[in-house]
DNA sequence: GCTTTACTAGTTTTT
DNA sequence: CTAGTAAAGC
């Protein structure tokens, strides 16, 4: 027995409890820092030790790197784990749905549209619909794609999302949902899938009685972690999976739930208990992670919250500084202080990848890269605009796109755009010849003797003959980025970096024998860059400072944790209308932030903020500026705090004064 | 008629 | 920084 000993040995009783109890359901509430990872890397050990066979458990988290984890983490001891079957709902989702394709009338291969082909094909049809020439503002495609992809992961209609989100565009509720209908077609007509369709297409999977008896044969044990962070359809497709054998344990803390705005309902964890009423509730206080004085905090923060949560984090770490607060003039001087600080705790010798920087969004960290930079601090980013979503990668990914399928309409009209002297028309024309048979090669050359267009089209065709004629992937894509550099070099002004992230794609293409590996690889699924940037045998002492949106520190720590503006506007979020529920998520969010901390936190905010240009005057986050939580804030700074009642200046007087001057 | 260029407004979080 | 739009240019 000794994996029984040491499971007693490294878990407290609640977590040996959630660990053991493998029949019937269990609901774990795990309190941030409480040891859920451990507790699921443990109940996979003790699973495959009781002689579960590792294909049969599924264990379904909220990204593929938190899977990869807890995996490999259980075949320290078991090297059976590794067999365990593990990803986002998602990624289960396309596994099953390409397994059982024919059953939904798709053919192979499917292809995969992230939420870049979402918005083109979304503008396309509504083009094709006569919707965008409307002389009332009809929706940008952004706003298209949020609005459909809403009404899918929330099951409303069209009306019930736009009354929610933008009331304003409540009279185009008939066209959207006209459009939202051809946009299935379409996308069922071409074998194509988006991020939604790997969710419904899994649950109608499940709906159909011998598939889903299949699955929950062969799936006997299941696992779901951030089940806070599930939409309905995940709690669905979970309830269809585990309804029979009912061995399921979801795993989540409400008060963490981040992620409404995909859908997210922190309301399935209590939805979980009325599906599966026999369930056990484990409930996991005990804060391994951070000091008192952070959990404190973390705390008070949650303890503001207009909807009550019931854990109470305690630490096994009674002591520690107090988290400080620290106020800069502007945010180029927060950067510098930040940055100054990192500079200092890595010279006493805290390891940058035992520090991270925390923010609300992106842009709020530009200033922080050029300081780190200037110290040459090496850092890396987590969160924000990632390398397959930026317009030069998704360019050459469109001529790899065109070469694997021929009949890939979006690819091809992001081809024939970049081609000079090429507008939307002759490229309509263009893929009006192409894509109904998929034969390029006589349609291009027909267009070669046209007067503006002509020259570029053909050298577009001999690029791609010679690309196809190349006897391997990896040299493919070297002509293909031979024949886009130029075309880069023109278009863009920072020309320079962009090409280096050619180079990287380049030597990705290196790893792969065929376009349709890599294309999903890359485009469908997680990116494989991440993992290359992420090596983990890195020596520890050169591996970077992380600097990461709230949102992507999700399940992780760091011993030094630097949260940058805390200021109203930042965090929370200032937009247009903001429903108290979401207020309430920017709450969750700082609270998500403080327990990523282990023994050092700060809080930074700056007074002058720039918004557009012009300079505006930033207070401290209203989550923070309570007499609960100030007296537990180490100050540093002039807290130039501007009343709360100070009166707004107002058109009238601002002009008069402006006039004055 | 179509493409290119110049300008302006608005800029969250992510599988 | 980028998407959308208006005007200029071929």
């Amino acid at each position: 027995m000794e994996i029984e000993d040491l499971l007693k040995a490294n878990l407290n009783p609640q977590q040996y409890e959630a660990a053991t109890v493998l029949e019937g359901p269990v609901l774990v509430v795990a309190g941030a820092g409480t040891g859920k990872t451990r507790v699921i890397e443990y109940r996979v050990l003790h699973l495959a030790s009781q002689g579960v066979d590792p294909h049969r458990i599924l264990l379904l988290t909220f990204t593929r790197r938190a899977a990869r984890e807890m995996i490999s983490r259980a075949s320290r001891h078991n090297r059976l784990c590794q067999e365990v079957e593990g990803g986002t709902f998602h990624s289960f989702g396309f596994s099953v749905i390409t397994r059982y394709a024919h059953l939904l009338g798709l053919n192979r291969p499917l292809s995969f549209l992230d939420e870049a082909d979402r918005e083109a094909l979304l503008h396309r049809l509504a083009a094709q619909l006569g919707y965008t020439q409307r002389k009332v503002r009809f929706p940008s495609k952004g706003t298209l794609r949020e609005v459909v992809s809403a009404s899918f992961n929330r099951g409303e209609s069209i009306e019930e999302v736009l009354l929610k989100d933008y009331p304003h565009f409540l009279q185009w509720a008939g066209d959207i949902e006209r459009l939202r209908e051809e946009y299935v077609r379409y996308k069922l007509d071409h074998n194509l899938l988006d991020y939604d369709d790997l969710l419904i297409h899994l649950k109608i999977l499940l709906e159909q009685e011998p598939v889903r008896r299949a699955l929950a044969e062969r799936y006997r044990f299941i696992m779901v972690d951030e089940y806070q962070d599930t939409n309905r359809l995940q709690a669905e497709i979970a309830y269809l999976l585990a309804k029979d054998h009912r061995n399921i344990m979801a795993v989540g803390d409400d008060a963490q739930s981040i992620y409404a705005f995909r859908g997210a309902r922190y309301q399935n964890m209590f939805e979980f208990l009325e599906v599966f009423p026999e369930a056990r509730v484990i409930k996991l206080e005990r804060n391994y992670r951070s000091s008192q004085p952070i959990l404190d905090l973390a705390n008070a923060l949650i303890d503001g919250a207009k909807r009550k949560y019931t854990k109470v984090l305690k630490a096994s770490v009674a002591e520690g500084p107090r988290p400080r607060l620290l106020i800069f003039k502007d945010p180029e001087s927060e950067a510098e202080g930040i940055a100054h600080k990192v500079k200092e705790l890595w010279d006493e010798g805290v390891e940058l990848h035992r520090i991270g920087v925390l923010f609300r969004s992106m842009y709020i960290a530009r200033p922080l890269e050029v300081a780190l930079a200037r110290r040459g601090i090496p850092y890396r980013t987590y969160g924000g605009l990632r390398f397959i979503e930026t317009a030069h990668i998704k360019d050459l990914l469109s001529h790899i796109k065109v070469l694997a399928n021929p009949r890939d309409e979006l690819a091809w009209h992001r081809v024939l755009l970049l081609v000079e002297g090429v507008g939307p028309k002759t490229a309509e024309e263009l893929l009006r010849r192409i894509t109904p048979s998929g034969q390029w090669q006589g349609a291009l050359s027909e267009l070669e003797g046209h007067p503006r267009s002509g020259k570029g089209i053909r050298k577009l065709r001999e690029a791609l003959l010679e690309v196809a004629q190349a006897p391997t992937f990896h040299e493919a894509v070297e002509i293909l980025c031979d024949y886009y550099a130029p075309i880069l070099k023109e278009r863009y002004d920072d020309y320079p970096r962009r090409l280096s992230d050619v180079e990287s794609l380049r030597q990705i293409a290196q790893g792969y024998r065929s376009p349709e590996r890599f294309l999903l690889d890359l485009v469908a699924l997680e990116s494989p860059e991440r993992s290359l940037l992420e090596r983990d045998d890195l020596p520890l002492d050169t591996r970077p400072l992380v600097l990461s949106t709230i949102h992507s520190a999700k399940g992780l720590e760091w011993t030094v944790v630097f949260i940058m503006g805390v200021a109203d506007g930042h965090l929370p979020i200032s937009y247009t209308h903001t429903s108290e529920e979401e207020m309430e998520e920017e709450r969750r969010l700082l609270y998500v932030a403080v327990t990523r901390a282990k023994r050092e936190l700060y809080l930074t905010m700056s007074h002058e903020g720039h918004r557009g240009g012009i300079r505006v005057f930033q207070r401290l986050s209203r989550f923070l500026d309570d007499p609960a939580v100030l007296p537990l804030l180490e100050l540093e700074g002039e807290p130039l705090v501007l009343e709360e009642d100070s009166p707004a200046l107002g058109r009238e007087k601002l002009l008069k004064k402006v006039l004055q001057s």
